[in-house]
DNA sequence: CAGTGTGAACCTTTTCACAGCA
DNA sequence: TGCTGTGAAAAGGTTCACACTG
């Protein structure tokens, strides 16, 4: 359906300078030159560039990129135009708080459900959506037809709600659990990951001079 | 201090190897190939036996790893052997549930307080940790001497919480926030990021057939 | 033999540098 | 003149393939 391939860290980097452009448009900023842009993204220009013509070509020359229309065409290269339908598998803290998370909404990702098998959740309303057994994911999933399925359950249990909802015919996760998932193919698969966070700055924490001198 | 440089992405998946091999650890494994490994890293042999390589070598040839031994190296190269003291800027339901977290401890990382501007949360206790006054930082961060700080404030406010740690001396930061921060080289630097994730599942979902015909 | 360790080939991504255009 | 768009060069990472060894 899309032009093109983009490579994935241009992806990555799209949802970032969206949100720049975003910024720019409440500041009544209309036009924004390929450098004004790297500096706000954390990149160099010839990134925003080179990751821009992957959208085709609508800077102009000598002036810049009109922020209206970079963000109508970077929205709509993202598939960000429709709103998006989410589902997250457990409600304790974490689940919880993404459920109330505002952003989402905002985005156009709409929560529609939340499953715990916590028989005190269940039943209940966080941020505006039911609790439901996470027996019935099935069931659910096929009134809903989620889009995405965020799973926020203990690691040991991550792996068989990700099969359910795989055999649900769920088409996209985002797994928030500390655990490697086998994920079929097909399924759109993204992983976010606070402990490898964390070990990657305890990494670097070791590689700098271990006590600083001087500011 | 470490031996020599380390590419990110294989920093990366040490942590992942690291927790298939406490794992194998916990399954009574002692031995294991890096086939195997690669498998349940979600990776392939190659890159296992390369990413290795980095840390010295000490596989037995037609043989494989012995899991302790090659844990505690990993472990090692990660910095993981000492354990970290972190502060949480923010204590929502984000930061909230970040402290309530419990992978924390187990891992070695120890969060010894936590910072909000809400006059309800400040000198309460979340997850053992007293909340303070955000104005405090400086004067808390002195005394605690936190390796970590992780910020999980709304985006307005992360650089302004950014500009106020790295003042105070923080060594590393993990950010939440939606939100590009400007942070000085010297301070080790992650972020997470939710929004940028959900867009690229996005892009991903368009770029798959729209409608699924078969499995 | 089975499985590691690694140079070399391959592939992807980033950066450079400049032609081309408003 | 100033800034985009883009080939080409450089850098960085992954995969291959095989010599080597317990």
């Amino acid at each position: 359906v899309n032009p093109h391939d983009i490579p994935d860290p241009t992806v990555s980097r799209l949802s970032i300078y969206a949100r720049c452009l975003e910024r720019l448009i409440k500041d009544k900023i209309n036009v924004v030159s390929s450098d004004e842009l790297a500096d706000r993204a954390g990149v160099n220009a010839a990134q925003v560039r080179k990751d821009l013509s992957y959208l085709g070509s609508f800077g102009r020359r000598g002036v810049g990129y009109e922020t209206h229309h970079l963000l109508d065409r970077v929205s709509y290269s993202l598939g960000l135009s429709k709103p998006r339908t989410l589902v997250i598998v457990g409600a304790g803290k974490l689940g919880s708080a993404l459920l109330a998370y505002k952003g989402f909404r905002e985005k156009g990702f709409k929560p529609v459900a939340a499953f715990d098998v916590n028989k005190e959740k269940i039943g209940k309303t966080i941020g505006s959506v039911r609790v439901y057994d996470i027996s019935r994911i099935k069931e659910i999933l096929k009134k809903k037809s989620p889009e995405i399925a965020i799973i926020a359950v203990p690691a040991p249990y991550a792996q068989e709600v990700a099969n359910e909802l795989v055999a649900a015919g769920i088409r996209s996760i985002l797994n928030f659990a500390p655990m490697v998932l086998k994920i079929p193919p097909q399924v759109v698969f993204r992983q976010v990951d606070l402990s490898l966070e964390l070990d990657a700055i305890s990494y670097y924490l070791n590689k700098r001079v271990p006590a600083e001198k001087s500011a």
